[in-house]
DNA sequence: CTGAAAGCGCTTACAG
DNA sequence: CTGAAAGCGCTTACAG
């Protein structure tokens, strides 16, 4: 490695090939009036010396930066990880870069990234919010960065939203269980996100029509909390003969008690989760499961984005996906 | 929204306040040369406006830009997505912000977005190769950008790696199966990538040793090709009496074709997968798995950087971890 | 078709 | 402690 890898600039270019810097930056950026063989001795230029345009100083120059700005509370949930891929796809196709951050649920996080991507005054942001009141959403508003919420809807009016169904998710798994010849039937909730919130209300709409208890016990979105919680309601007495998960990790962790505890997925306890990430229906048993349309909704969020980008779209849209129920044999009715 | 936000800047502020834009900028960088009550008048005038610093500007300024690059080729991996999610920790934490890319295997996608990076001048690349040996590789190293591989090594020296042993991993899987009294061993390989040609390599030592035949068929990392190649397992006249699957996704989809089949595992036929993704254990039945030390290598892969980054550590470094075996039902003796 | 000049929005060495 | 000035590396409207 050179001690200080002095870096060529568009003027050294030009030296070299004998031209001014307004001719260089024209080649480089393909611009028509430029003869061939202007181009020719350019080229060669660059390539003998090795230049590479500095794309910061092009991004202050022109203002803005071919860049989106991604914001989800966990990289690690399956639900998000399929949707960053699908927005990556999609965002590279079109010649945008992905700026990622993991907010970890954490509303100082989200405000440290949006302020990052701000100051970097990326194109646009999709964010999963863990707080959906950030007053920095507002900012990048302020600012004409438009912003698309997605999975979590956001305070702010002007925000394009994709969300899911949630209350009809909780209203379906808990119809279902009923109608598998369940009554204690007992929720791992997520709690801490309005979707989890939302989830159990839907859950607690149906259980209460139907004169029954709801229970419930938060699984804060993670494998060990789902675990946790799965503890706490088997201890009820009499115990429920089935489980809603409120999200994958948190379903995942219930099975895994479950089975810890020696019970019979259905024949002792049934489940259901919320959520249907590529190994639900392998699993031991096969979940019964609430799938999103994922990839859709990852489509649409960034079709809303590129809207506000090309055109001057001024309306803000929101778009609710429904959720598809799937049996398996976690649910089996046992007669 | 204002039709054309227009931006505030430093110079708006300054002039609010009634002093120089230098003096801004020392307040916002906290210089401790500014007057408690100048520091005020400017705050009070950033408040006023609504101001927000341009960081591009300011990366242009300082040449250098607080952002690392990680190059990942397949982000739905469970294998990659806990890399980076480690990754990004480690990173903001210190004040470094993370720039995902996703190559999807595709050597045309790892040149854009390096060129990309390197474009962009970031800090240092962690790259998960899709090619080993592309050239955008050798130029950010000589522009002075540190290159940490993980997972594949990468063809230029000068760059540090992060691998496993996997030719080990290949070598304990088939032992592994040899003493639970398998013979007919055969492969679900993933030969698109050099992870899994030396894993490949060390099931191929085992059995040659062992005067067995190796027989194997490519799953290419995903899900839908293990299940085409563990069909194609399953024609062999006789069939295999175990398998090993080269990586988590193709482990996944030979277990969901196994089902398919009606197969009972491990009565009909054993599995061992390399990687142990979280669901690998609540897998139908839970899965042997050959499991990689992702958060450690993870934080041994920032380590490296940050290391590059503060110091000035000329020579490379390489460094390898084991794979662990955890014994699981899929892989129970029957006796 | 090409060049000189201005400017994108910051930071900092140099003076005072 | 504060300001004027130069400069980071580009792009483009304006002349020619």
């Amino acid at each position: 490695m050179t001690p200080e890898a002095p870096s060529v600039r568009i003027r050294d270019v030009a030296e070299r090939a004998g031209m001014s810097p307004a001719t260089v930056s024209r080649v480089l950026n393909d611009s028509s009036l430029v003869t061939a063989e202007t181009r020719e001795r350019v080229m060669r230029a660059i390539a003998e010396l090795g230049y590479r345009p500095n794309r910061v100083a092009r991004n202050l120059r022109l203002r803005k930066v071919e860049m989106i700005g991604v914001v989800v509370s966990d990289i690690e949930n399956p639900h998000f990880t399929g949707m960053v891929r699908t927005v990556e796809d999609a965002a590279y196709d079109r010649g945008y870069r992905m700026l990622l951050c993991n907010t970890d649920e954490k509303a100082e996080k989200q405000r440290a990234y949006l302020e990052m991507l701000l100051a970097e005054r990326v194109l646009g942001v999709i964010l999963s919010a863990s707080n959906p009141a950030g007053e920095e959403i507002g900012e990048l508003l302020d600012l004409g960065i438009p912003v698309v919420a997605v999975d979590r809807p956001v305070k702010d009016p002007r925000a394009d939203s994709v969300t899911t169904d949630n209350l009809g998710a909780g209203r379906i798994a808990t119809r279902h269980l009923l109608e598998t010849g369940h009554k204690r039937i007992a929720l791992v909730s997520t709690p801490e996100v309005v979707t989890g919130l939302e989830r159990m209300a839907g859950y607690e709409q149906v259980m209460r029509s139907a004169s029954l208890e709801p229970r419930s016990a938060p699984g804060y979105s993670r494998v060990e909390g789902g675990m946790a919680a799965t503890e706490q309601l088997l201890q009820i007495d009499p115990p429920p003969t089935a489980l809603i998960a409120s999200n994958n990790l948190v379903g995942l962790g219930a099975l895994r008690v479950l089975h810890d505890r020696g019970l019979r997925v259905p024949q002792d306890i049934a489940l259901v989760m919320i959520d249907d990430p590529f190994w639900a229906a392998i699993l031991d048993p096969p979940v019964t499961a609430l799938a999103q349309p994922v990839r859709k909704m990852a489509e649409c969020v960034v079709e809303l984005l590129i809207d506000r980008l090309s055109g001057d779209r001024r309306e803000s849209r929101h778009v609710v996906f429904d959720v598809e129920l799937r049996v398996r044999a976690s649910t089996a009715r046992v007669d």
